[in-house]
RNA sequence: GCGCCUGUAGCUCAGUCGGUUAGAGCGCCACGCUUACACCGUGGAUGUCGGGGGUUCGAGUCCCUCCGGGCGCACCA
């Protein structure tokens, strides 16, 4: 035990109590002797190591730090280890900036490379600005940044005084995170559910690379409708009669018009179904066809298919078994030979006016060719319709066709999905309702998982082609590495029965160049941080986790791909419950984010504030709710921060009454304060077990206020001055409600309740035990009047307002009081009318029964002032 | 288009199973240096529970409907 200071204070006490923590090794995770049961193990979120923390970060991870907290005080051995997500567009992106290089991989590796600059001042490095460097130079400078960059993570971390066992942490580009994603993904590929194939494929023009599903959003772009007159073959193929008119938003496309579609029953359109047009200006004879997706009621009714404009552009191709015209190239430029099916020599020019153009330049040119051949029908009509883009990018996708990597999720498989939906159905969400949304997205797959990225920062893909007599890889036959030979980089690492000299050549191999997108790494964190075909005694202690808490905007894609990948591989849930925390809004309930400014900094939050002040107001957000922050008037930090010191100072009065007697509770207000508190601790336990920490939070912070306004307020005069077993009843009565107190508070307030902890018992009060109620009604009794201290609060508070209405100090003594009360409680009340009497200095107080509703002083008489 | 969440005091939010007079904190007003706490304490005022309809002895709570706010999925010529 340590003494307690004059003048306790909230600064410093994250230094000195992580310090401690760290040493005593308070949240290590001690699996001797340990079995499942008395593990808890939690799925911690790996934060983007290269992004930078937000108030978000701050606001999920307590709600999950009071919940791991709340177990290791119920006896757990508390899993709960922190990865770093380090790989991946983010860091790249951070890496560019901030070195100034950017990845050419046809560069050769310079040894002791120095960097152009470092640091940088946080706005982007223009590409043209930025110094090529090879991909291992690259790679190493990500590393370098990441690490860095974790090592802030840390610090801040361990301020805001996360229970995290650090020695439990890894990194999403570590060896044991590739080694076993690379494993998860070879046995994925020998089960068959990992294939590839050459397919149209979201890409992304600026960082060209394909995407998934998972990673689109709609952005509303403006848009146009152009008409376009499309020319039927059995006409004099002049401009006129007979012409179809076609709207389009993507007029630079027609070069890569393969036909024209019309739902079957329109039948406008049914005479002409088997016959053929000629587009405009390209002069490309073009089958007119039906199908069930065109709509009527759209445009002019008949569309163009073009390879490709939109995903509904690729099934039309594909179902209608359409030849491939593609137009686009990786960089979202025009190509520069145009298709081969544009033979007439004005459709060559025409094209050849397009070829090397962006997507935006050409669709310009096109309306002009347009409007100089006649073809282009009325006017532009602007509109606003939603785009498909890449989440971290800011160009719309496109689709090109390529080769790519995927993962089976169920898109195609009805068993998979039925197992997959079942899981969802299994697994304990908190809040229920977020469950409908991960619903939504399953049922709402329209592909498997695409999972190859043209990246350089990430785990390699760990296959190899075999090239063929004239050196063309044969994609068919992947080489597969051996399981004894993970983590492999096959652009290094040379497949089993070849020799490097082999590499490139003829009859040879090539390694593939592709990486995996983050999310196959991050879907495998319960695997990753478990020791998954590493430790299997450890894997066995944590699998399948007790909790995934994460955000509620990555259910569709960390959620599920988890889910995924732990039903491909182990075939059961990963977890039992998953705790979704909502979002962090603005004033204006905005979501916050870095593009409007309004992200504040944890870590000067932390410094001004305190940590224990900031976790209160995250753990006083409920899962799943958006909370709003102001950081101009941080109205529920300020709140925490007085609740924090609050408690250090109420127990530094109440432990210095004198505790030479202390053993038995005895008199009636004590023991009422004590019966009340254990229905606190009861219900508190409850919210704890069913996910609601902010009730948990609410209940003991409302009850110790009235602890130290009314309960410390009474006894006081009596724990002080008072003498005998009346004394000794205050007095153990203050110190068992304290170490109560403090333990109810430390999920929340881990740094306020360790000092006050330290004043009163050895240890930490993040190890002792959980409070039981049974602890309360071992002292005061189970016949305990519980409800006997609101009645004399409602007292107090009578005789208080009148000394306030009298304008006069609270301690101005009282010459008589008459307090009125209903028959039953008024007797109740004479129990405690000595502690009354004391706090309101009443020399006369009366207590009558009387036929009212609520206990009420009916009459008081101060004594004069001084004259 | 399908669906989820949400609307309670000026603000941020509780409100459990339908049950007495709807709560807390902040802010506001007034008072008070009272054996820890001025980073404090005490007291006070403050409501069309989004609107309408229904079920019920009784509705903030359940049902229907409309309106507002947020979000998910789908659509994307």
């Amino acid at each position: 035990m340590s003494a307690i200071p004059d003048k306790p204070q909230l600064e410093g006490l994250e230094a000195k109590w992580g310090k401690v923590w760290e040493e005593q090794g308070t949240y290590r995770f001690d699996r001797e002797g340990a079995d499942r049961d008395g593990v808890y193990s939690i799925d911690t979120p790996p934060p983007t190591a290269s992004g930078s923390l937000h108030v978000g970060h701050v606001f999920s991870y307590t709600h999950t730090d009071t919940v791991a907290r709340y177990q290791r005080m119920r006896g757990k051995r508390v899993f709960y280890p922190m990865g770093w997500d380090d790989n991946g567009l983010p860091t790249e992106r951070r890496v560019q900036n901030y070195y100034g290089v950017r990845c050419d991989p046809s560069l050769p590796y310079v040894e002791g490379f120095v960097p152009p600059h470092e640091g940088g001042d946080g706005k982007s490095v223009k590409a043209a600005d930025q110094q090529p460097v090879s991909r291992r130079n690259f790679i190493e400078l990500c590393e370098r940044l990441t690490v860095e960059d974790e090592k802030q993570f840390e610090d801040l971390w361990r301020t805001l005084g996360l229970s995290v066992d650090w020695s439990q942490s890894y990194r999403t580009i570590g060896d044991e995170s590739l080694r076993a994603s690379q494993l998860a993904f070879v046995r994925n590929v020998q089960r068959g559910e990992a294939y590839q194939a050459q397919a149209p494929t979201l890409w992304d023009v600026t960082f060209r690379t394909a995407v998934a599903q998972a990673e689109l959003e709609d952005r509303d772009q403006p848009g146009a409708y152009h008409t376009l007159h499309f020319h039927r073959t059995d006409s004099s193929g002049a401009v006129g009669e007979g012409d179809l008119l076609i709207d389009t938003t993507r007029p630079e496309l027609l070069p890569a018009c393969v036909a024209l579609v019309a739902h079957p029953d329109d039948e406008r359109y049914q005479p002409l179904f088997g016959t053929t047009v000629r587009t405009p200006l390209f002069d490309v004879e073009v089958p007119v066809v039906a199908h069930h997706l065109a709509q009527p009621d759209k445009g002019t009714g008949i569309a163009m298919i073009c390879t490709f404009g939109d995903v509904t552009d690729v099934v039309w191709w594909r179902e209608l078994q359409l030849p491939s015209r593609s137009v686009l190239g990786f960089d979202g430029r025009l190509v520069s030979e145009a298709p081969e099916a544009i033979e007439s020599e004005a459709g060559r020019e025409a094209y050849a006016q397009l070829a090397g153009k962006t997507v935006f330049s050409a669709k310009q040119a096109v309306v002009e060719l347009l409007q100089a051949s006649g073809e282009l029908s009325g006017e532009i009509r602007t509109i606003t319709h939603p785009v498909k883009f890449f989440e971290k990018g800011d160009r719309p996708l496109e689709i090109v066709s390529t080769r790519q990597w995927y993962i089976t999720n169920s898109a195609h498989d009805e068993a998979l999905r039925e197992r997959l939906l079942a899981h969802g159905r299994e697994l304990d969400w908190h809040p229920e309702f977020m469950r409908v949304r991960y619903e939504n997205w399953v049922e709402g797959l329209s592909g498997d998982w695409l999972i190859s990225r043209q990246r350089f920062f990430g785990v390699p893909i760990p296959v190899w082609y075999p090239l063929d007599a004239d050196g063309n890889p044969v994609y068919d036959e992947p080489i597969l590495p051996a399981e004894s030979q993970l983590p492999v980089d096959p652009s290094s690492d040379v497949p089993a029965g070849y020799t490097e000299a082999q590499r490139g050549v003829a009859g040879g191999f090539q390694g593939e160049v592709d990486v995996m997108d983050t999310w196959a790494t991050s879907s495998l964190t319960p695997q990753l941080a478990g020791g998954w075909e590493r430790d299997p005694e450890l894997f066995g202690l944590v699998y399948p986790y007790d909790l995934r808490p994460q955000g509620q905007d990555i259910i569709r894609t960390w959620l599920f791909s988890t889910l995924l990948r732990s039903e491909l591989e182990e075939g059961r849930l990963p977890w039992r419950h998953a705790g979704i925390s909502g979002w962090i809004l603005d004033p204006d309930r905005k979501k916050m984010s870095k593009s409007k400014g309004n992200v504040v900094t944890p870590a000067g939050m932390l410094e001004q504030h305190g940590s224990d002040a900031v976790r209160y107001w995250a753990a006083s957000a409920k899962l799943g709710t958006d909370a709003a922050f102001d950081p101009q008037n941080p109205t529920q930090i300020k709140i925490g921060r007085r609740l924090a010191i609050k408690l250090l100072n109420a127990a530094k009065f109440a432990l210095g009454f004198d505790a030479a007697g202390a053993g038995l509770v005895t008199e009636p207000l004590d023991r009422s304060m004590l019966a009340g508190l254990a229905r606190v601790v009861e219900e508190a336990t409850r919210a704890f077990d069913a996910y609601d920490h902010a009730r948990a939070l609410e209940l003991a912070e409302s009850f110790f206020w009235t602890f130290c306004d009314d309960y410390l307020e009474l006894v006081k005069e009596r724990a002080h001055g008072g003498e005998g077993q009346s004394q000794a009843s205050a007095v153990t009565a203050l110190r068992a409600a304290l170490s109560i107190f403090a333990r109810l508070l430390a999920p929340f307030l881990p740094y306020a309740s360790e000092e006050v902890w330290s004043w009163m018992a050895e240890g930490s009060v993040h190890t002792a035990d959980w409070p039981l109620a049974s602890e309360l009604t071992a002292l005061a009794g189970d016949d305990a009047d519980a409800e006997l201290l609101g009645l004399v609060g409602a007292a107090l508070v009578g005789v208080r307002g009148a000394k306030t209405a009298a304008k006069a100090s609270q301690k101005t003594p009282v010459e008589l009081a008459v307090v009125q009360a209903p028959e039953a409680s008024a007797e109740r009340l004479r129990l405690a009318a000595a502690d009354l009497a004391a706090v309101g200095r009443i020399a006369e107080l009366r207590i009558e029964a009387a036929p009212v509703d609520a206990v009420a002083v009916a009459e008081i008489r101060l004594e004069q002032a001084e004259a």
